[in-house]
DNA sequence: ATCCCGAGGG
DNA sequence: CCCTCTGGAT
């Protein structure tokens, strides 16, 4: 075997036994599958740009009671549902797709949400990311999220070099197996949010810190 | 001040 | 590729 393809394996090795680790480490409750339906989960998802589920969960029950259904939603008033979401921000561009998502989806999908991407990402206000956290959270399907957290994270612990999120999805496709792809994502986007956070990671808690190769350059 | 579980539009 | 949209947490 060529020294090119030691070195490409040994690098595939690091990298799943930190996927590994980060996996055990994690409490298993936070990886169930989202109990919400594949309708709410959609919605929630989109309102959760640039702001936390809390705030999410604070006003999803007000708006699921007023608007049951993606067909009520898509003939909801634009000022009603901004009021409703307010507090999520972005609540003019969020309120304009949530209700013209519900029109999609009722119109073109007969109310029931799709399952493949490129159906899911041609809904309003529905990008990649969004689209695999449906995949993965409410259809069970092999799916990476890449959010903020998770383009830090893999590029700290060396699984991708990119900024980009798609080519940061495709690194880690590449890197792991199918059967694991939604669990790490998960736990990469976690352990970002909280452990290997952006401004001050907490080094002290990290459960990989014996495999980190960042925490040399990184900050104290 | 700066950042956050983004996406659409120019 | 850059800009904008928003409120809340830190």
């Amino acid at each position: 075997m060529i020294p090119k393809q030691l070195q490409q394996k040994a690098r595939q090795e690091r990298l799943g036994k930190i996927a590994e680790n980060l996996i055990r480490s994690m409490p298993a409750a936070e990886m169930e599958l989202d109990h919400r339906t594949p309708w709410e989960l959609l919605i929630a998802t989109i309102l959760s740009a640039q702001c936390t589920d809390e705030r999410v969960n604070r006003v999803t029950p007000a708006l699921f009671r007023r608007y049951p259904t993606p067909a009520d939603l898509g003939q909801a008033s634009q000022r009603d549902v901004e009021e409703v979401i307010r507090s999520t921000g972005f609540f003019k561009s969020k309120a304009k797709n949530i209700i013209a998502c519900g029109r999609a989806v009722e119109e073109k999908f007969h109310g029931k949400v799709p399952e493949t991407m490129e159906e899911l990402v041609g809904l309003p206000g529905v990008g990649r990311k969004t689209a695999n956290v449906l995949l993965g959270n409410a259809f069970g399907k092999p799916a990476i999220v890449v959010d903020t957290h998770v383009k830090r994270v893999a590029n700290r612990l060396g699984f991708t070099t990119s900024d980009d999120p798609t080519r940061i999805e495709q690194d880690l496709q590449r890197l792991l197996p199918p059967a694991r792809w939604t669990a790490v994502s998960q736990r990469l986007l976690l352990h970002g949010r909280y452990v290997c956070t952006a401004r001050r990671p907490q080094c002290e808690r990290c459960p990989i810190y014996a495999h980190c190769t960042w925490k040399q350059k990184g900050p104290a």
